[in-house]
DNA sequence: GTCTATACCCCGATAGAC
DNA sequence: GTCTATCGGGGTATAGAC
């Protein structure tokens, strides 16, 4: 789904990739592909919000995680060919029409944002400062990446990260 | 498409939509649904410039217009009670595979990228440094328009306008 | 629990009458 | 140019043997 999107990824596809049987497939996810997307969303909500809690414990500032976060992007999109993206962002531009699909990637939004907040307000920031930059922090990223992938290279998330830390130091 | 994405729009829903039949649509665009997403696409481009222009033209400096910009886009995405967002956006990340439609995305991305620079640079700034506040401009809008349509409400593109402001205010 | 077969539907695209 | 009918294929989902 990450890298076709929701209604462009079938389920015979990727019970194939996962060798595994169709039977299998509803077995384990009796709600069908929309129970699939909804799980595979939350495991990229609990991914992502790994990789920003990990950034900004080891970096000696927001800023400075931000910069780390977008190149750790850059580095695994380049992996694969900058085919796989960010799951909830793929599908969510698809899904505006169904309410359970809207708010499942809502969440996933809101709880990176939370971090991102929070470890502000660590930093110093106020509270409402700290929420309003972490809106625009992981849109920004958000519109990197996928910038960056169809350009298929780096530099829109190298220049967000540098961006944003320079943006974050107006507030400290 | 800017609604449901590219798989998720059918060509027999457009006709339907557009009160023409299926031959129709298929006389005018022999090139079939790809050749109906590629016109899509080179029409946004042109409409989104023309709105970058228009804001650049009539406010004091670039960190006006962009406000202006995030604002009128959340005025028309809660018009429509968020459904109709950016196509190119929409259709970009379900089509990375195909190299014709990447690269009608990535064009439309470096066009837009390529009138905020142009700004940049008649404002004072730096061409290299334009070229990059440039990349981020873009990409923050494209975003906290996501991000507001995901939510359901104009605070994403708000707070991006008002970002990116104080950022392109540090260059000047 | 795992598998195959299949029901049922809608997709993009085309053919050919008018 | 406009329309209807249809083709071939793939989609989601289910039934039922093992």
């Amino acid at each position: 789904m990450q890298r076709q999107g929701y209604e462009g990824t079938g389920i015979k596809l990727i019970a194939r990739e996962a060798k595994a049987t169709l039977g299998s497939v509803y077995h384990f996810f009796p709600g069908g592909k929309k129970e699939l997307a909804l799980t595979a969303i939350a495991f990229s909500e609990k991914e992502f919000g790994e990789l920003l809690s990990a950034s900004l414990a080891q970096e000696s500032s927001p800023g400075a995680a931000m910069e780390a976060c977008a190149r750790a992007l850059a580095d695994y999109l380049a992996a694969d060919g900058w085919a796989d993206g960010c799951p909830v962002t793929a599908t969510a531009l698809e899904t505006l029409g169904d309410d359970d699909m809207r708010e499942a990637c809502g969440r996933a939004f809101a709880h990176w944002r939370g971090i991102v907040a929070d470890a502000l307000v660590k930093g110093g920031v106020g509270k409402a400062d700290a929420a309003e930059l972490a809106y625009t922090v992981i849109a920004a990223l958000e519109g990197a990446e996928l910038t960056a992938q169809v350009a298929r290279g780096p530099e829109a998330l190298h220049v967000a990260g540098k961006h944003l830390a320079r943006l974050l130091g107006t507030y400290a």
